[in-house]
DNA sequence: CGTCATTTTGATGGAGGTCAATGAACGTGG
DNA sequence: CCACGTTCATTGACCTCCATCAAAATGACG
């Protein structure tokens, strides 16, 4: 579960219409930025530099209680867009942090918002973020309802699906992400997870390998998704 | 808990900008509707008539899982803003039915989006709207951690905020909200919140009765939500 | 007053949180 | 290259909290 990058040449959602970092072939440049694992892009509270696309890697969002205790409330992959509270020129309400090297692209940059608004690709990009933004929160809710085991077969299907979106296998792939990032994100104890894991490989659902997951029976899965033991 | 109209005659956030319903006094009429306890403003699935604003009564978005169950994902009350997935023309993300009787204003109609941009006074709302849905998001998931007194207490906590907020008083409030749609929004089953009342309640920091609730102690109550008991 | 829905309280079993120990992988410095 | 410390994943043991089943109490409404 360590230094890994995941591999992305299939192009991204929306990515034929950008150009590429350097070279301004189009009439707007997007400009990226390389983040090392831990190195954070913005803080919860502070400004956000503007609505940032994945290209590689992978990135939490994440809140602090007044405890000290943390919530994960995101876990950004390639494609995956985020800092949408720079839109309202307002402060961070997560904080977002590389758990992995990662690579982001701006797609705007903090400029007031009627301007913004007059790029209509801009407007485009916005809306179809700020609704699947929605229908994200509705998802990580959905994480944090029934068993461990159901949790975790629905984060391992929405995974996989993301995976397939981007040309990937849907039922093979590794997870950049810790298993106590993954617990917290799911709402439960990384113990929890762990034995979760054991248990969906114990009945031959899953092979896990550390951060190698494969999935070996897709319906099993399913079915336990959705509570159906 | 049965047939309560919240009474709100104090001016709602950005009212002043906006007419009354009928009498069209500045350059765009608001549409109002009232809806019946247990109708529907929209359904999963289907169309979103619009954005709207809660002026009176109470309203609660759910989706249903492929097994029937229901989860709640919000509830709302006067001043909240509602329906954002139809500023991307897409279907509705959750239904939304009145769980008391409820009177909204229509604040954007289904124009093209670009239409809608033009006005700069719908693009405001429309941005603090989006905002406010992000923060919301991540309350409803804090709402779904901790112990079942922990939960309450951060919805008591939050609810008397709100009600602060439009002049209402904070300590004292009537829930217009159902046992089981509170149960279900904070993730638990609604003999749990029973209990998380009465044990509140039995520790003189609550008094409750049925849907009347006062604060006896504000400060205990915030103890408890952030997990020190 | 009777019926129905809702809320509350009680009793019980199980899922999962917590504490603890072990093992594996990695980085560092001798 | 190996010893060592660190971090993380896994497994075990224990015990708490809550979901569930069940029943009584309360209130709404015909």
């Amino acid at each position: 579960m360590h230094g890994h990058v995941i591999p992305l040449n299939t192009p991204l959602p929306g990515s034929s219409r950008t150009s590429s970092p350097g070279a301004a072939r189009t009439q707007r440049a997007y400009t990226g930025r390389i983040l090392a694992k831990g190195e954070h892009l913005y803080h919860e509270g502070g400004g956000v530099p503007g609505v940032y696309m994945v290209i590689t890697g992978a990135l939490k969002g994440y809140k602090v209680d007044e405890d000290g205790s943390e919530r994960v409330m995101r876990l950004y992959c390639a494609g995956d867009v985020l800092g949408f509270e720079g839109l309202a020129q307002r402060e961070a309400l997560v904080s977002v942090v590389a758990v992995d090297t990662a690579k982001v692209w701006k797609v705007t940059e903090q400029v007031p918002v009627d301007e913004q608004l007059e790029r209509l690709d801009v407007t485009e990009i916005v809306l179809m973020g700020v609704y699947r933004e929605l229908s994200l929160s509705a998802q990580v809710l959905e994480m944090n309802r029934g068993s461990a085991e159901a949790r975790l077969a629905r984060f391992l299907g929405y995974y996989g699906e993301q995976q397939a979106q981007r040309g990937c296998k849907q039922q093979e792939f590794l997870l950049p992400f810790g298993r106590r990032d993954v617990a917290n994100y799911l709402g439960i104890a990384p113990e929890t997870l762990s034995r979760a894991f054991s248990g969906l490989r114990d009945k031959h659902i899953l092979e896990v390998n550390d951060d190698h997951v494969v999935v070996l029976d897709p319906a099993a899965l399913r079915r336990i998704a959705h509570g159906n033991a």
